[in-house]
DNA sequence: ATAATTTTTTAGGTTTGTCTAAAATTATTT
DNA sequence: AAATAATTTTAGACAAACCTAAAAAATTAT
């Protein structure tokens, strides 16, 4: 089991969310993720095939081997426990424990993480409800759908927000949506995709197509 | 609130540590600590020097400034309140804290570090008996002496041991010494400087001065 | 006080990860 | 299919943090 830099990981990692399934990634595509230059990923690119952590032929884009998936995993297995840790214990704010489990996932110590997760009580999902693979890398894959999709007048519960910018939590904070929000679509308007929400016992109110559109929820 | 890299952040600590109270540190001993060459050592200390962090000449020597030393006094306190964490929450023994946290030590998020603080309920020393810096660097100084000055038959309890090596801990646990430990010198030998001791209900032993030298105590 | 030794610094080189500018390749338009 | 545009790679530099080998300064011994 290699070690990693914090840069190679912070690649690997940023290919993985890219690359959903098997698609493939671009070197621009990638330097925008990680606000770097293209030159810059070219460089990295070379470096992670010589790992075999990547496919990688010049020209052709990338996607991470077995093993670079596997590696992936275990970033975000200790970037999720550590987020579950900063808002469950420290008691840290949904939107403030991204940022700081940025720094504390590149602290690679397994054992650390076996106990950590252990302390936690083995959570299935973070704070934003992202699922936490397990000490093997799996991933519970739950059937969760985007707001837009969901019909209208079907209970369903906020599983997911994709993005996680201050804006959008402000947001959400505003309107109190949160993950486990319970709530259904009381109507659909077709000009500007906008409906209208009923949530427990507060008065139905409207979000826009570009908000529906980074919240993704469990259906029964 | 400058940030500082993990590299410099090293120098800083291992500086405070071998300049106890006014003393100043010689470029071999400082490389010596870190297990570096010389040369990459003056690099460093000009570096620190630009920064205002150390009193330095070329050939002179080196001394924290107080602005170094409220740093260095922030790099300890992160490192003992992680030890605290992973000895007392995560169930990892005595002697494998220190090597984690050495990694853990350097996220700089002050908010991390304060609200760990707290779910730890404010503890005042690590699980070697070390004292933790309060969040303005302020620090317990207790009155220890080390085992070698323990005049005969005056209980004590251990409260640190200055060497860290996986030899020492080894040789201590299989005399069942451990922080905490309460004992009382029951003969000294002039030849050798060895020492019976008495702990508990445990039948007599016997300690090496090398031992001795290592151990500190509390006196009533 | 001078010579020998030790310590410390300088000079110059390496690696990692970044950058800019230019060249090569691929994709898009006309 | 050729020209234009966009993307990607190469070439060459730079900063951080380290290294070795040689020079300079300080210390110790004669």
């Amino acid at each position: 089991m290699l070690n990693f830099s914090t840069s190679e990981e912070n690649y690997i990692k940023a290919i993985f969310h890219l690359q959903q399934d098997d698609g493939t990634v671009s070197t621009n595509e990638l330097a925008r993720e990680l606000d770097t230059r293209p030159a810059s990923v070219t460089d990295m690119m070379k470096k992670l095939k010589a790992k075999k952590l990547l496919h990688y032929e010049a020209y052709q884009g990338f996607r991470l081997t077995q093993e670079g998936k596997r590696v992936a995993l275990m970033i975000i297995r200790r970037h999720r426990l550590w987020e579950y840790f900063l808002a469950e214990k420290l008691k840290f704010s949904w939107d403030e424990v991204h940022e700081v489990a940025e720094d504390l996932e590149h602290v690679s110590s397994k054992k650390l993480i076996d106990k950590l997760d252990e302390f936690l009580g083995f959570p299935r999902v973070d704070p934003h409800g992202d699922p936490i693979p397990d000490q093997e890398g799996r991933i519970e894959s739950s059937r969760q759908v985007c707001l837009l999709e969901l019909p209208l007048n079907k209970p369903a519960i906020v599983s997911h927000v994709s993005d996680q910018s201050t804006e959008i939590l402000e947001l959400l904070g505003h309107k109190n949506i949160g993950i486990g929000t319970k709530l259904e679509i009381k109507k659909k308007f077709d000009f500007d995709r906008s409906m209208e929400i009923k949530s427990g016992r507060l008065p139905v109110f409207t979000i826009s197509e570009q908000l529906a559109q980074n919240i993704f929820v469990k259906i029964g």
